[in-house]
DNA sequence: ATTATCTATAGATCTATAGATAATGC
DNA sequence: ATTATCTATAGATCTATAGATAATGC
């Protein structure tokens, strides 16, 4: 079998550039989407400051000086990764503000919960928890990301407020209402810590407890739930992802 | 005026052993606890990972080695800290379970509810937050903690259980009932994150959101907060802090 | 003598840059 | 020529230890 061939008939094609030292590389994904997963998954296993680039640049197979061809360095991967777990919830919820039906209010508080837990729960490694790490908090990258959590909570203190039953609102302000409301849909980052999966069941579990947490009495919750349904739909024929 | 005095009439009086380079100490604190709450005070801005033996031992006006004098390094100052934020909420579930009459198992998830938000809301320096971090999480100070954190999940998932209605025991599996229970009481972390103090109304208003995950009807809420406050006034004078 | 600090420093990282090199593509 | 890596390394930390020193207390 002539050597020279051995790279050729490599199962995994390289591209240009100098080969890795590891050979060659592992996935068919683009270094940098690689660079990208690895670092999520070791940020939300370890911190943000408890991961070096060392570290992720071992994950991918490459040398620790490689990343800089990529990324601005461990900011650099950060900010891409908070753009990455913020946008697609502000999205939707710019979606749902503009074409829910205002005569069922409760509906668009259902459906922006439940699209955030979907969203929660389907983002890669569980990044949703970057947000609430002190070190990202207190990074210089974060500051570009802060307006746009504020807009959701703003969109779940808004809902709540149109939502809320007469009771409720005598103990709760509208204030402690929103982030009590976000604080519920992230519980999905708690079961996915723990290492399970979140079904389409605990989305839904969790969107019925907002609004039970507005005091909507059951029977309005069940309609919510179905009027949600349809809104969905709709919006899927629009080509809304 | 004899210099000799001079150190004398300083009016922070210097106890045994070399004086700091900084003349003398700013507190009248123990420099353990001195040096406790300043890396509590760290660990929750920047986290765990994100401090440095240097910086704790900075804000305190003493040399980076001088924390070794008082603790084994960064890793224990944080069991002394995670333990300090652990035993109230456990010692008050306890008490809790123990005493509560039977006959109205909401009070008793009211006032385990009101207790841990009272607990998280005074600890120094918001440090509940530390089980949160994941560097924290995957540290090996943290695993002799794990335990205790269970315990209070479990207890939430016990009165939980016994209070939860039909129509929402149909939606949500206990498990997931606990882990909503903990993470709306946690909202307390979040408001003090933002900087804002947690009043004993807010307090009451999360206890009463529990009652409210598990479908309890409004009159029986406000029936629990009344009876959760003679319990406490009852413990109060059994002496229970 | 005991206590609580200090100074000095070794050794292990960690980040980021400079410049070389081995592929592909034209 | 361009691309994507590599090697080598400077410089800045960061942790932890050894041993000195300046108080108090007996």
């Amino acid at each position: 079998m002539p050597t020279v061939l051995t790279r050729q008939l490599s199962n995994v094609p390289t591209g240009p550039g100098r080969p890795r030292h590891t050979g060659s590389r592992s996935t068919q994904q683009p270094a940098r989407e690689e660079i990208l997963d690895h670092a999520a998954r070791l940020f939300a296993e370890r911190g943000f400051s408890g991961t070096s680039t060392r570290e992720i640049a071992e994950a991918c197979g490459i040398r620790q000086a490689s990343l800089y061809y990529h990324f601005a360095g461990k900011p650099g991967i950060l900010a891409e990764l908070l753009e990455l777990s913020v946008r697609p919830s502000l999205e939707k919820v710019e979606t749902i503000e503009r074409e829910c039906p205002t005569e069922v209010p409760e509906a668009a508080l259902y459906l922006l919960a439940l699209i955030d837990a979907h969203t929660l729960a389907t983002v890669p490694h569980n990044i949703g928890k970057l947000y609430r790490m002190p070190d990202v908090r207190s990074s210089e990258v974060f500051e570009e990301f802060e307006p746009a959590l504020q807009a959701l909570t703003a969109a779940y203190g808004r809902l709540g407020a149109t939502v809320v039953s007469g009771s409720v609102a005598a103990i709760v302000n509208l204030d402690q209402l929103a982030g009590l409301l976000i604080q519920v849909v992230e519980v999905v980052i708690r079961i996915r810590s723990r290492g399970e999966e979140v079904t389409r069941a605990d989305a839904r579990a969790i969107a019925a407890t907002c609004l039970r947490i507005c005091g909507v009495p059951e029977e309005r919750i069940a309609r919510s739930a179905v009027t949600a349904d349809d809104l969905l739909l709709r919006f899927a024929e629009e080509g809304q992802t």
